[in-house]
DNA sequence: ACATTATTGTCTCTTTTTGTGACAATAAAT
DNA sequence: ATTTATTGTCACAAAAAGAGACAATAATGT
């Protein structure tokens, strides 16, 4: 979660009460599937990236925006994949840590300590021009591979789990269009992001004839200047159509 | 959405504020697919079950305990598939026509008048075991085929109609266990659930060899009394693995 | 300039899965 | 006992996916 007032709490109930959002942003740096997590001053405490929603304001724009600040990309790919309201969702003493590491102030009974509901989406951004932005709250925003995570806050890891198995499955139905690779890029890189993402090897011919059959890419002039070896085609993905 | 308090709209600060759920309930009649709908006292609206999540309560058990209210069933198959939150998610015209149908009082302000996000489960029945009960605020509660809907209120449509989609896409993987057919059923009636849902029809032997290679079927004896033909099998559900 | 090397694009053959019809088995009705 | 409708299963055809073969070719080394 993110508090962007400046130690003034009070503010805080411009925001709908007991609800956040958590985000589970994935990159690719061409080898690795990774997301982003945060990491509060003083606390040693990783979360993914979240926020609140403001009274007035849809729920996809309040991610949006949070993601904005993050990352300060628009557009970005940004799927819905769960609401996670169990009761046990509170971490008071957390956000006490988290708020006095900050020098600020929360009256008793707020309903920052209580528990609340986080809507989770997952978004798929371009891990080359991305520098992250931590907030006023952390000291830290950085990619970490995803078999390779610390271990994070409340159910964190639980929401994590679940966008990948989403991501997985939606892989064929929804990649189309997706900001996990440079605009143009080889069959075989696109291989290794769905080999990232799946977490297996993949077979390069029956890869290839099952993506170009998919009729989702448009195949680009050579101008691979790669290694010592016949330049392969570049590709983009179609313009999404409706 | 549905109150259970009896006239005292004040103990409404036992939910949490601005969140609400609906539930799209399935049931099969053997040869449609159909849904639970609400209709309002005096205001000809027609609303999907609902209700509100108590400060204290599971998100899930919430809506268990909303089916229960409702169905008077246990154990009910129930699956979240999307949460719904822009901002013109708010009805306070109709609210209040509903509140003062009731005769109940809604003091100005109230977040019950204001926008509100609402957390979509659907529910799969058995449709002959139900006799589903009304609230305080509705006057009848009944089945309506998925085609032939009447209009609904607020953003309930898309609502039903991501519901169907969502069912379709899990139908291969998580109807094990489903309850919209009878504990014992034939092929036939599973092969017309199924053409139910996804609103085709199914070639029978194709269908046959799939759904048995599922594995998910335990064969028993044949005990059918219907026709002038062959007796089919029947089959139950295999008790659903972990 | 020419052979070497690594990787690509495509083709073919094999295997698996799915589509489609055929047919014997059989419970009730005649 | 014969007819009728529907079932369970098999067999063949068509389509999709798995797996390897091979010529094409961009850089490198000689």
């Amino acid at each position: 979660m993110a508090f962007k007032e400046n130690k003034k709490l009070p503010l805080f109930d411009e925001y709908i009460p007991h609800l956040a959002y958590d985000s589970v942003i994935f990159g690719f740096n061409g080898r690795q599937l990774k997301i982003l997590l945060l990491e509060y001053h003083n606390t040693g405490l990783f979360a993914l990236p979240g926020g609140f929603v403001k009274r007035n304001e849809h729920l996809d724009d309040a991610v949006k925006r949070g993601l904005k600040e993050r990352t300060g990309l628009d557009h970005i790919y940004l799927e819905q994949f769960h609401t996670f309201g169990n009761t046990t969702r509170a971490a008071p003493e957390v956000m006490r840590t988290i708020i006095e590491a900050n020098e600020m102030e929360i009256e008793e009974g707020h309903w920052l300590l209580d528990r609340f509901i986080s809507v989770a989406y997952y978004a798929l951004i371009n891990y080359d021009d991305v520098k992250p932005i931590p907030d006023e709250l952390s000291d830290s925003i950085n990619w970490y591979a995803i078999d390779e995570l610390p271990s994070l806050m409340m159910d964190h890891e639980k929401i994590v789990e679940k966008a990948l198995k989403t991501l997985r499955e939606n892989l064929d139905k929804k990649l189309t269009g997706t900001n996990l690779l440079p605009p143009k890029f080889t069959m075989k890189d696109l291989q290794h992001l769905y080999e990232a993402i799946l977490g297996e090897e993949l077979r390069r011919t029956t890869f290839q004839r099952k993506i170009l059959g998919m009729d989702i890419l448009v195949r680009h002039e050579k101008l691979y200047a790669g290694g010592a070896h016949k330049a392969p085609y570049l590709y983009s993905f179609k313009a999404s159509q409706t």
